[in-house]
DNA sequence: ATTGCTTTTAACTATTTGGTTCGACATAAT
DNA sequence: ATTATGTCGAACCAAATAGTTAAAAGCAAT
């Protein structure tokens, strides 16, 4: 029967692995590293997740998991593109602020180890039904430009505002809390941008 | 005196270490691939640059050289602020279209190892100056919203285009050829996005 | 308490990787 | 041609780090 505190230790792991991931990318990060930050021996995380891709791989998983659910694309016919696009940036924006690392360690690991998507699944689908849908809105003249860049810029706006973090706060010259601060109005300033940005 | 192909060999080995860097980042990058890349002996590299450190300095100095030609931003009073952001957008694209994996990496490295910055220089001012520009062209009702997240909004459009890179090539299934004609129409759409999106 | 399983640690091994030394060869200066 | 200096690779070294093994410690059922 198994101890009643393997969960603990294993939830422990997968937090502190996350958290060294997040900073240090995959190959910048130590597995002695992360064991501290669990408060634990090195060779525990042998025991719990044989190998450092093994870890890895559960840790993308969640983080992966988590960038779908913070990109929620509405597909329901009763609101309007523009309503669509508000309430995606809403969510993004609420899922984001509580974890504006996430951002960036995606965009990265992405680009360092292109295949590591394959494995784990294919979402594809709900965009291009919202670009389908901003299409359409374009056809009717509610909407102006290519949709494919519509949705771009949109994307954009969101993800950019995490993802340049450090960037941003160097440019700034701003610390963490200000960052946060700046982020909470952004949510706002964007939700009222999509209104009329694309209008023709 | 210096024999004539060591000109040569230093740009080989800086362009094979750019290019290596730029895939795997500084903590994922191997002496070993660099120096194939180069066509030349692991050691030759200690002997031109003696240490990894030594190496990724000398890059990231010449990155980030280029990062700040290509966020120029224009002092020319004459110009309205909206024509400086389309000056920005045109110039930034431009660069960017020739060095699409620029971006991300910087934004990477930036992360990763924020302290890498602090040695190299200060930057600063000119992004105020925009800033500034756009408040007041705010205050005239020339543009509408807060100034920093319009620059923010207008940073977001230009760098996540490049920066995305690999998210976008997955989302919408597009190999580089596509992507890379995807975004020199989206450079047309930018300079035109920006002419009306932040209109009042 | 004994037994049997689970968890954790300590000690060890293997591998990867950055860095050094030294000699061979090439090129330039005399 | 000889010498001096620059270029570069083979072999080696040292440190860091991932991974293994085996034994100790902890917990629960009997």
């Amino acid at each position: 029967m198994k101890h009643v505190n393997e969960i603990d230790t294993e939830a422990a792991i997968k937090a502190a692995a996350k958290k060294v991931f997040m900073k240090k990318g995959l190959a910048g990060a130590r597995l002695q590293e992360i064991a501290d930050e669990a408060g634990i021996g090195r060779t525990a995380l042998h025991y719990y997740f044989r190998s450092k891709e093994k870890l890895f791989q559960e840790v993308w998983r969640d983080v992966f998991k988590e960038m779908l659910e913070r990109s929620v694309i509405i597909e329901n016919a009763e609101v309007t593109v523009v309503e669509k696009m508000q309430l995606f940036a809403d969510h993004y924006f609420d899922k984001a602020l509580s974890e504006p690392e996430l951002d960036i360690f995606m965009l990265n690991e992405f680009n360092n180890n292109p295949e590591i998507m394959n494995e784990i699944l294919q979402s594809g689908s709900p965009i291009m039904l919202m670009i389908n849908d901003i299409k359409k809105a374009v056809e009717c003249g509610e909407l102006k430009g290519e949709p494919q860049q519509i949705f771009i810029t949109m994307i954009s706006i969101c993800v950019f505002s995490f993802a340049g973090k450090a960037m941003m706060q160097n440019m700034l010259k701003i610390d963490d809390e200000t960052y946060i601060k700046l982020m909470k109005a952004r949510k706002a300033y964007v939700i009222d941008f999509l209104k009329t940005a694309f209008k023709p």
